[in-house]
DNA sequence: TGTACATCAGTGAACGCGCGTTCACTGATGTAC
DNA sequence: TGTACATCAGTGAACGCGCGTTCACTGATGTAC
């Protein structure tokens, strides 16, 4: 890849985080190009779909997940383990999640679904290890709804923590 | 009011609500008015404002959310009654609640604080008799979330179900 | 009961807007010699 | 190292679209007599 490519490929991608936390899912393709200081055109050879671009995003994000999933592995407590993966799982998740479930439900693409499923298959290690009946795919959804909940009212800030710990703090998942 | 605006009024009222069960919170009120077979200056005659639609269309609900829940008021597990009625107010948050949450979030219109301000009383009511810490106000919002999320998924109708019991199914709530 | 008319409701083309997306053109890059 | 040029990336005006919303006009209603 050409070098003024890859520094533009970068710079669209660090724009499109910046505006997809502060707008959340309502931010459009035009202002993300105009803030990454490009033409629309730039953004499309990029990211030929919003997709594309999720991926791009989040690809890193599921990748420390995964990582951080496989490490808790280990740890004493399998339920401990398992909730404090899935509250990393709902704060990464804030802030682009509702984007990324919509286009989940619509026709996700194979690099989305494998996001997806790296996801599921870590979790489903996590819960494997505790005593629970509960569907991986559920929780995730779960959390899925917390982080969207939760970018709804910016201007409280903790309701990420306290909706995770009320879903969680169940006899389900407690120990 | 005219009989010819009554007529119209309600047939706006159907429409929408056929279009917001069909397709969510995208729903546009050009859409609705067509639907009901009035010009887009009908439906602005009668609602203002979106917020004005929203509460004419979830009003009847609150009503009778509020009513389902005092009746639960006298049922002989406090905790059982809680947990019926936050379901009953994920199920008629369906469909609907996406957009209601994003208006609620901006700038809610005093009657729209109202309909929040009752679905509160009635839940804080219910959660008084049982023995829980958790805040009113989570719990709604958490049932908001799986509402929301389970729009996102209508080709799979038991989640909102599956959803709710697994949020629930607490320590917190659980006999 | 019939009619005239003031009032209020309905109409729908049209506006401005921002969106996603395209494409003919310009320009930078890096390679071949 | 210098230069020519083929290749690929960037540009940004422009398109079509659907949205929310308006408003000058038409038409129905119901009341007063």
């Amino acid at each position: 890849m050409r070098a003024d490519a890859r520094d533009n490929r970068d710079r669209v991608l660090r724009a499109a985080k910046a505006v997809f936390a502060e707008q959340g899912a309502r931010a459009s393709l035009n202002k993300i190009a105009q803030r990454a200081g490009v033409g629309p055109g730039t953004l499309y050879r990029h990211f030929p779909s919003l997709q594309a671009l999720l991926v791009a995003i989040i690809g890193d994000d599921v990748e420390a997940l995964c990582a951080k999933g496989d490490a808790l592995l280990t740890h004493s407590s399998p339920d401990e383990a398992l909730r404090t993966w899935l509250l990393a799982v709902a704060v990464h998740a804030t802030a682009m999640r509702g984007l990324v479930a919509t286009e989940m439900a619509v026709e996700p693409s194979p690099e989305l679904a494998a996001c997806h499923d790296a996801l599921r298959a870590t979790g489903s290690a996590l819960l494997a290890r505790t005593q629970h009946a509960a569907d991986i795919g559920d929780l995730l959804t779960l959390m899925n709804a917390i982080a969207w909940a939760s970018e709804q009212s910016p201007e409280d800030p903790g309701l990420l923590d306290r909706l995770v710990a009320l879903a969680l703090k169940s006899g389900q998942l407690r120990r």
